[in-house]
DNA sequence: ATCTAACCTGTTTTT
DNA sequence: CAGGTTAGAT
């Protein structure tokens, strides 16, 4: 296959040569192995150039990946460099694709094209239910809660495997229970079915059952699309390899690039194997490395790869710098959590104050709510941050509400709905609505049901009302965005009286979403949309020039000059979920890895030498194992014990202010003793209950002298 | 005796 | 924010 005129872009010039021999593979499978920070979506993106310029139609290319921010990700580089010819390219997250799939050809499931796709809140919610309703919680001592069941639940779809198999890795306590979750699971996919449901798992599933039964349908999807791409393909699963596979049986031109080193998302069956697989399942693969690294210096480079050199398993792989310069990552051990977020706070003022834009800056932890004591900090210091990962707008429960009643107007019977909708009348609660639920599935229009129904008790009244005000706003036939604003008004007065004190915020997003909306036509569109790529906080609110807070899990594929990574200490990260099994304890070492090669200039580690507990106390931490596998010398060691009295996030945090005694007698200067801190000095009065207090042993905290037990000293 | 509302505590990670 | 628990309301 010959090379034509390059007449628009010369890749040779963009290109390393690895890369540019895989971008020119146009036809078979290709792997291409790829270290963090190699270009690797830049090898992708240049090949569907490559192709388009080739005269490959670019309708039939398609782009796949994992996640909804590496496939925006994708999409957005491929039309930067394609131009307007590249949203002709079909692509997105695999549940995407698979969900628009369905729409066209479910009906030979006997699914109705319009079904619903359940988020995870859905389908704990309907797990718990079925739980119930079977009997299970009473019958068997210690049920797993509702969460643990959902991931049980997606574990055995995602490996193809049975409830027994799940169990034994992961939840051996469990295994008794084997046939009552085959049970429980077995009436969940009935209640799907019977309700027109699909939940994630399902999207993926049905679609290669699809590919699977109906030749004519994957000949005809393997002859549209042509060409396949798969991004970040060690965190496939078993089901996508296959769904992979079935869609390129007529030309197996298929590209796959990821690095076995970032391979995270075990938990969702992900598997690092997979990428090993790859070539048995696609006889003739070419393989190609790239190991040069676009991203960071040599110093960081150093450190990472020496993190990664102590996995276990892995492809030989050392990645080399192409910039030059640079310095060692950093150390800090803070004494207790207080003074790492000081720390973190103090740095990041200091890089803001030398000319980083705040957006270049992110702090990563291991779960969300390890950067609680941090947020407390950067809000009374106003500095902007953008959180990810944490709490989604989907998750606050008014949007749910909000959802509810929209649920309720398309769907009367939708139990969950029903059940949340009702119980924000007071007094009513969770058996109440039961009661009614019942009357409202044996009769024809279940919502006039609801406004006859016959009760002495004292929420009657409220009922029929708020009954009355869905079933005008149901006759009225509004459009999307309209029933929205309608249905908004509707949840207004139960909002204020749920939240007093923070429902104009609130308020806030409903309206937004409501915006949102207004670009779907079709309601349960809009709801699957919702599930399947909830808009983030960030393009929700524009915050334009914020500091990032991530998860490690979502900070995959991003990077930024200046990284933090926090609360490296032993039950923090490696997470204790993860220390029985090896397996488990190689990804958090990979994560950790993924973690710092987020760096492009300079790389923090931090840890705190006392750790709080819940309950209010403090006991001492060991750092990471994972900061002590590192070589010494590939990192600095920071922090000799005068830096805290030295930097100015401190200073400002303990200069005393102008004496003020409040309500109940503390001032500044003041020794007192707290049950759990110990001794410590009095270094701010901020108002009648709270104070802030140096403590001897483990620093500055801020006390609530109502709940706190502070003795004079 | 039955149900609701208020309180307390403990949180992995994603589609 | 949700699950479990419990005090208090009906």
């Amino acid at each position: 296959m010959g090379i034509k005129d390059l007449s628009q872009i010369d890749f040779n010039e963009h290109l390393n040569p690895e890369q540019f021999e895989a971008v020119n593979t146009l036809y078979g499978p290709v792997l291409v192995i790829a270290g963090a920070g190699s270009g690797k979506t830049r090898t992708l993106v240049y090949r569907v150039a490559r192709l388009i310029e080739e005269g490959v139609d670019p309708e039939s290319i398609l782009l796949l990946t994992f996640t909804r921010k590496a496939a925006h990700e994708m999409l957005k580089r491929a039309s930067e460099l394609v131009g307007p010819k590249s949203h002709l390219v079909s692509g997105g997250t695999f549940h995407s694709f698979c969900y628009s799939q369905l729409r066209t050809y479910c009906r030979v499931l006997d699914y109705p094209s319009n079904f619903t796709v359940l988020d995870r809140r859905d389908i704990e919610d309907i797990l718990g239910l079925l739980a119930e309703e079977l009997g299970l919680k009473k019958e068997t001592a210690r049920f797993p809660k509702k969460s643990a069941l959902a991931s049980i639940y997606s574990k055995k779809r995602n490996c193809m495997k049975d409830c027994l198999w799940v169990l034994k890795r992961g939840y051996a306590h469990l295994t008794h229970l084997a046939p009552i979750l085959e049970a429980l699971f077995d009436a969940y996919q009935k209640y799907k079915r019977r309700h027109a449901l699909m939940d994630y798992d399902d999207l993926l599933i049905n679609w290669k059952t699809i590919l699977k039964n109906y030749p004519e349908i994957q000949e005809a999807v393997s002859r549209r699309f042509n060409f396949i791409m798969v991004d970040e393909y060690q965190d496939t699963n078993r089901v996508q390899a296959e769904l992979v596979r079935l869609m390129a049986y007529t030309h197996d031109n298929v590209m796959a690039v990821g690095d076995d080193a970032q391979s995270i998302y075990s938990f969702r069956g992900a598997n690092f194997k997979n990428i090993l697989e790859f070539p048995e399942l696609f006889p003739g693969t070419r393989i190609i490395k790239l190991e040069k690294n676009y991203r960071t210096h040599q110093p960081n480079l150093d450190c990472t790869n020496a993190i990664i050199a102590n996995a276990q398993e892995k492809f030989a792989k050392r990645l080399v710098a192409v910039r030059s310069g640079g310095r060692k990552p950093l150390f800090y051990e803070a004494l207790d959590e207080n003074d790492q977020a000081e720390f973190v706070v103090s740095r990041i003022k200091d890089f803001i104050l030398k000319g980083v834009e705040p957006s270049e800056i992110a702090v990563l932890f291991r779960a969300s709510f390890h950067s609680f004591q941090l947020e407390g900090l950067l809000n009374r210091y106003g500095i902007k941050y953008v959180k990810r990962g944490g709490l989604k707008l989907l998750e606050g429960a008014h949007i749910k509400d909000l959802l509810a009643f929209l649920r309720i107007i398309l769907n009367p019977v939708d139990r969950l709905s029903v059940l949340r909708v009702f119980t924000l009348i007071p007094g009513l609660g969770e058996k109440g609505v039961q009661r009614i639920y019942e009357a409202m599935i044996k009769v024809d229009d279940p919502l006039k049901a609801v406004a006859e129904f016959k009760t002495k008790a004292k929420w009657h009244q409220p009922l029929k009302e708020l009954v009355h005000r869905l079933l005008a706003i149901k006759e009225k036939d509004l459009g999307l965005s309209d029933l929205l604003k309608g249905l908004t008004s509707i949840y207004e007065p139960y909002l204020t009286d749920r939240f007093p004190d923070d429902y104009p915020r609130r308020l806030q997003e409903l309206n937004e979403l409501s915006l949102i909306a207004g670009a779907f036509e079709d309601p349960g569109e809009f709801l699957t949309e919702v599930a399947l790529d909830p808009p983030d906080e960030e393009e929700t609110y524009g915050k334009g020039d914020a500091v990032c807070l991530s998860t490690i899990h979502s900070a995959k594929g991003l990077e930024w000059k200046v990284v933090f990574i926090i609360s490296l200490v032993e039950g923090r990260f490696p997470s204790p979920m993860a220390l029985e099994r090896d397996e488990d304890l190689e990804e958090e070492r990979r994560l950790f890895y993924v973690a710092a090669t987020r760096a492009k200039d300079v790389l923090y580690f931090v840890a705190p030498r006392l750790v709080n507990v819940s309950g209010g106390g403090v006991v001492p931490g060991k750092r990471s194992r994972f900061l002590d596998e590192i070589p010494p010398g590939l990192f600095e060691i920071w922090g000799n014990k005068s830096r805290r009295f030295n930097t100015p996030g401190k200073q400002e945090l303990t200069t005393p202010e102008p004496v003020k005694v409040g309500g109940n007698g503390f001032r500044v200067g003041l020794r007192v003793r707290h049950q759990v801190f110990g001794p410590g000095t009095i270094t701010k009065v901020i108002d009648n209950e709270k104070v802030a207090i140096d403590f001897d042993v483990v620093g500055s905290k801020i006390i609530n002298t109502q709940v706190a037990k502070l003795s004079k000293i």
